[in-house]
DNA sequence: AACTTGCTTGACGTATACGTCAAGTAAAAA
DNA sequence: TTTTTACTTGACGTATACGTCAAGCAAGTT
């Protein structure tokens, strides 16, 4: 039995985020979420949403590029006009991210080689070679990031 | 003949970037150019990070993280201690970055999918079907673009 | 000498993405 | 009924990443 509703601390724990942030979204028309009375009320669409956002804002886009792409979401079908639109628009963000994912993969290869003359060097040198998870204390004193990688 | 040296202006026009930004990430301690008098005299190094800079910015990172892994490259190669502390972060780093690009190709594989629904509604109600790139005005209006996909 | 060009350093303004109170309401628990 | 719990809407504060003047200097041109 999968739930249908969700309330907004249900979905804020959940996601990782604060109830503030999604109150934010909502703020900026990026989810509209019913209400029972004052109390918001999400759907499982409400929270597919969110984690598409989510995913956008790892990607490093801002919440107006992010509702962007979620409008193409909501885009009538049956308007032919609109969707001739909706390809142009999908082709280029397609190329666009092709290109991000192009500049990440270069990043990642640069990064393998510098850790690679690293691991030369801890040879070379003598001291410990592998595990790097070892006495390695990770802070972890802000407790609400969401990008980043220390 | 490859240029030693670049003015401030010949690497904010090369980069595309404002000769403002990189005067802030100086002083953000991003890159430090020597200089003429007063002037700035930036090196190849100096371009060569700047590359890295925004490269980072267009992957979504902020100043202090790519600050942060810029920092890396300069460690000194002779302090073990330092090296294998590095090569923690390096790891880190590393994993991190591949679950960004997990992020992004999951991301594509949607956008795909959604684009090939479009195709498919197009070519069963008629009209033209390919040509992604014509009649598509592209306005183009802010000149500072870094990220985005319109 | 006067002027333009290119650069400099502040100082202030702005958009984004929330965090952090403050004050109030509505429903459930004691 | 009183209290607690969960939620609500402002209002204000904050960090990031610059843009935009303003005012000034230094060197080359007319």
């Amino acid at each position: 039995m999968t739930k249908d509703f969700f309330s907004i601390t249900e979905l804020s724990d959940e996601l990782g985020v604060s109830a503030r942030a999604l109150r934010f979204y909502e703020d900026k028309g990026l989810v509209t979420p019913q209400r029972a009375g004052t109390t918001r009320v999400y759907t499982r669409r409400d929270r597919a949403r969110l984690i598409l956002i989510l995913r956008g804002k790892r990607l490093g886009f801002t919440l107006r590029e992010v509702k962007e792409w979620l409008d193409l979401y909501d885009t009538d079908p049956d308007q032919i006009e609109q969707m001739s639109r909706l390809h142009n628009i999908l082709h280029r963000k397609i190329v666009a991210l092709e290109l991000q994912r192009d500049d990440l993969e270069e990043t990642l290869r640069e990064m393998r080689a510098m850790d690679a003359q690293v691991m030369e060097h801890l040879r070379g040198k003598g001291a410990n070679g592998s595990r790097p998870d070892a006495a390695c204390a990770a802070p972890r004193t802000n407790g609400t990031r969401t990008k980043g990688v220390n």
